[in-house]
DNA sequence: AAAAAAG
């Protein structure tokens, strides 16, 4: 156990971090304060759910204080790169809870709303810039905002900001950065490219790794049912009548999918919204505003969601369609189990959806169990997945058998799955060891990471600026963690 | 193949 009182935190931060009811430091935290506060370049092995965003607003709030400068107009001293517009805001709500006894001005910047308040805000000038690259490079062009005075560099969720196609508007904004400068890279995996990143951005970087993902998984209740797509609306709609599920996410492969499914679960009188990039900024902060204080019981989403974004007291997480990309299923039901809770995850199985199933059993290293026991299990998608032979090409006519299916089962109520163990049913408090578990919140959210309290500080393995590498080829990895930290990308069987 | 992000 690390206790925060001996990061070396000056008292206004403490006193944040007590007035947000917490004491002991999770394992980055423990780890990443104290070489931030001594300067160093920090490689974060991390995702959401690790504690990581305040293992950095804390330190860049003290280095800020510390080092007191009077902000020049459109000059903020720190820059942090975020994917998603969400996770920017939720990156400047910490900074304003951990900072409220500070004099640090900080913004966010990101597109889908106006330029002017934004430009205004740099324009008075703020110590600290949170922004989406979008509108950060906007803003640039526009030279209504200079990083030639910036100190402090955050990447945060590099390996996504990659995916996403951000490269080169990252390496555009490294590019006027000055030299001298605390960087700060995060990312849950390290693929070649993040390695590459990482090697051109830091300097002699400590690395820090975390393993959230294999700890809170085992507190995650995942089954699958297997459906014929046909069914999969109403199998919702009757799995959502338990009101235990009283905060929902629901995972959908594409943003027409997701308004579909939440008009679907409005007309069967069950409060739900979508969230998907198509969706105005203020619909998506809409959605998410009524689904945290608890006006939704769903919430369906795209992939938007399935990263970064902290939700307290999500009780259920269901795929109403499989991800294709493995990783992104970790991600999803990672949503769930938080703050010391168990939680349930659901996945809709289809017959096309069979290869991706046996990717992502893959992955994460464990079969999920299926639930055979529901009115709309599909025996045949089943099958498909139970025999080791590659899905089915031809286009099968589901309806028939779906007929049949159901007909075999009638007798049974269309209601949760019975099958399922009655801690999928209901978010069991978890067996919470040390009372309150400690830390600010990992990204605003506890796991339980108090586990490895024990170690005095996590993993930290110094390799320096990584270009001394060997072969450069060998991959950081998050030792325990599921599968989701191969270097190696997957391909779905069926696609 | 789809999603995210600047319009």
């Amino acid at each position: 156990m690390t206790e925060f009182s001996g990061l070396g935190l000056i008292e206004p931060l403490l006193r944040a971090v007590a007035e947000e009811g917490y004491s002991t430091a999770t394992p980055i935290q423990a780890g990443a304060i104290p070489l931030l506060l001594a300067g160093r370049d920090v490689l974060g092995l991390a995702q959401t759910g690790t504690g990581k965003t305040a293992a950095f607003t804390l330190p860049i709030l003290q280095r800020l204080f510390q080092n007191k400068k009077r902000v020049a107009a459109k000059s903020p001293r720190v820059l942090i790169l975020t994917p998603t517009r969400e996770l920017a805001l939720q990156i400047g709500d910490s900074f304003t809870t951990y900072g409220r006894h500070l004099p640090i001005r900080r913004t966010v910047i990101h597109g889908g709303v106006g330029q002017s308040p934004q430009v205004s805000a740099i324009a008075r000038g703020v110590e600290v810039l949170i922004a989406t690259p979008g509108r950060l490079l906007d803003l640039m062009a526009q030279n209504h905002v200079n990083l030639g005075t910036i100190e402090f560099f955050v990447l945060d969720e590099a390996d996504r900001m990659l995916d996403m196609g951000f490269i080169r508007d990252v390496r555009k904004v490294v590019a006027v950065l000055p030299k001298d400068r605390q960087t700060l890279l995060f990312s849950a995996t390290m693929p070649d490219a993040v390695v590459d990143l990482a090697n051109s951005i830091l300097t002699d970087a400590e690395r820090i790794e975390v393993t959230p993902q294999s700890t809170t998984v085992e507190r995650i209740n995942q089954r699958v049912l297997f459906v014929d797509r046909a069914d999969k609306r109403r199998l919702l709609a009757d799995l959502l009548e338990d009101k235990a599920m009283a905060r929902t996410i629901v995972f959908a492969r594409t943003k027409h999918g997701a308004d579909r499914i939440a008009d679907h679960l409005k007309k069967a009188g069950i409060t739900a919204d979508a969230i998907h990039g198509d969706k105005s900024q203020s619909a998506r902060v809409r959605a998410l505003e009524s689904f945290r204080n608890g006006e939704l019981r769903a919430l369906v989403a795209t992939d938007i969601a399935a990263r970064g974004i902290d939700i307290d007291g999500i009780s259920h997480v269901i795929n109403f369609d499989l991800p294709n990309e493995p990783e992104s299923y970790v991600h999803r039901i990672g949503r769930t189990a938080r703050a010391g809770t168990d939680g349930s995850a659901v996945s809709f199985c289809d017959h096309e959806e069979v290869g991706y199933l046996k990717d992502i059993e893959k992955t994460i290293r464990q079969p999920i169990p299926a639930d055979t026991t529901h009115p709309y299990h599909a025996v045949e998608v089943a099958q498909i997945h139970a025999s080791s032979k590659p899905p089915p090409r031809p286009k099968a006519p589901g309806s028939n058998r779906n007929q049949n299916n159901r007909n075999q089962q009638q007798a049974r109520p269309a209601a949760a799955p019975k099958a399922a163990p009655k801690a999928a049913q209901q978010p069991a408090k978890a067996p919470q060891k040390a009372g309150k578990p400690a830390g600010p919140r990992p990204d605003a959210a506890r796991n339980d990471q108090n586990r490895h309290d024990r170690r005095p500080a996590p993993h930290a393995v110094s390799h320096g600026n990584g270009h001394g590498n060997g072969s450069g080829k060998q991959a950081p990895r998050a030792a325990g963690t599921p599968g989701g930290n191969t270097p190696m990308r997957r391909k779905p069987n069926a696609a």
